[in-house]
RNA sequence: UCCGUUGGACAGGCGACCGCGUCCGGGUUCACCCGGCCGAGGAAAGUCCGAACACGACAGGACACGGUGGUGGGCAACACCCACCGGCCUCGCGCAGGCCAGGGACAGUGCCACAGAAAACAGACCGCCUCCGCCUCCGGGCGGCGGCAAGGGUGAAAAGGUGCGGUAAGAGCGCACCGCCCGACCGGUGACGGUCGGGGCACGGCAAACCCCACCGCGUGCAAGCGCAAGCAGCCUCGCCCGUCCGGCCUCGCCGGCGGGCCCCCGCGGUCCGCGGGGCAAGGGCGGGUCGCGUGCUGGAGGCCGUCGGCGACGGCGGCCCGAGAGAAAUGGUCGCCACGGCCCUCAAGGGCCGAACAGGAUUCGGCUUACGUCCAACCGCGUGG
């Protein structure tokens, strides 16, 4: 208790609920946005999720197919993007479901993968902000009660 | 000695910081915070067997399909385990070690390549032999009617094997021993073994070919299933029945319209054999079934120790222990030190670098199989090297 005054910023760091995606929905809608951009063998979508999210905070989902290898691998590398995500997660914009389709490839150092996740989400906010004709940004929509017509636009 | 086989143990440890999941306690009861406990494996794997559990189905018989296959035991059960029997192989020959899906080939069908004369109610190529005829250089040769299956040769396999007798030559033709078949007796729970007697021997192999026999077996699997709240869907009227409705007719009924109903229960499996009974007015057709939450969900044929019984697998009794239950799915990251292995530098003390396998729960157990690092013990008679 005597370390929270010497350590302000340990909270920065948790990895709560609140910072993944749960539920098919939201995978769904990730994936429906099409926004996205490759990195590496990391193929991330983004989308703002004001409409699922109140507090604004950024989440992460992980998908890992079986092509990556066997269960331990894949497990190593959800495991590393997580502990990427969880120690870049403050300097990277806020507001969005990240979700991470993992290409095959051998693990890479830690350090690698946060600097392809920073990447990666800076490049996304970029694509997000500059389209703000496209009306599925949204930040204007009051909290959309029906979630089915969340992006009525045409492709 | 190495590899190997069998059995056993471990699956790096400690610390610091940043994190994660269930549960418990508290906090403005929770997508949050604080504290605490616990938090992957020997294979968690492949999903190949066996069960528990759940739902659905199930009278009986026949058929079909699948599985098992020496005997006895263990087990909840098994295709697993133990012991034994039998067969085959190996040696340094001992009650040694290793291997074996190890029922049936007079129920039927099928196959047996190549080689070989002949390969399954089997055969005569080279051969062997009596007799007859001819020839002769007197050793024999050629031809013919026959007899034979010993020897050669082929093959994975050729009308039991060896020896003696026997014969023109031969042949279980006869005899002895071994083998085979049949029978009796004895021993064993049994597979089977032993002894005695008889038979001259007729009966090839393959059933992980179809098949036959015996025994066993319903199907689907926790995304099983159960519950809750929300949402929602029933419709048609060719057929059948009812009507205190309407109309018509040659009037105890029939026809047309309208309205309503067309289900439940019991005995019946995938197909067939046969549908039957009750309630009783009848009892046709078409469609729809999504998502969320809770539960199932972990204490069990559970582990460890001791003791007793048993050759053993295992069982009885006593004591102790509680060790994951997620749901986009936790057990991770960074650093330091110490251990282990390898390489390099150095005379040395020491230092530096690298490595640490196979692989991670998802209903739960019992097995099998496959993958794989290190250490210990025993065996070394199979295989490799010295």
């Amino acid at each position: 208790m005597s370390d929270d005054a010497v350590q302000p910023s340990r909270g920065d760091f948790r990895f709560g609920r609140r910072f993944r995606m749960r539920g098919a929905a939201a995978f769904d809608l990730a994936y429906a946005a099409r926004a996205r951009r490759r990195e590496g063998p990391l193929l991330v979508y983004g989308r703002p999720n004001r409409d699922l999210v109140d507090a604004g905070e950024t989440r992460l989902g992980l998908s890992v197919s079986r092509r990556c290898g066997n269960s331990v691998t894949r497990h190593r590398v959800k495991r590393l993007i997580r502990e990427a995500f969880r120690t870049t997660r403050s300097e990277l914009p806020k507001g969005y479901d990240l979700l991470v389709v993992v290409h095959p490839h051998a693990p890479l150092r830690l350090e690698d993968y946060r600097r392809l996740l920073r990447r990666a989400a800076e490049a996304l906010d970029r694509q997000w902000n500059s389209t703000p004709d496209c009306d599925r940004t949204s930040p204007i929509d009051p909290p959309n009660s029906a979630r089915g017509e969340v992006s009525p636009q045409s492709d």
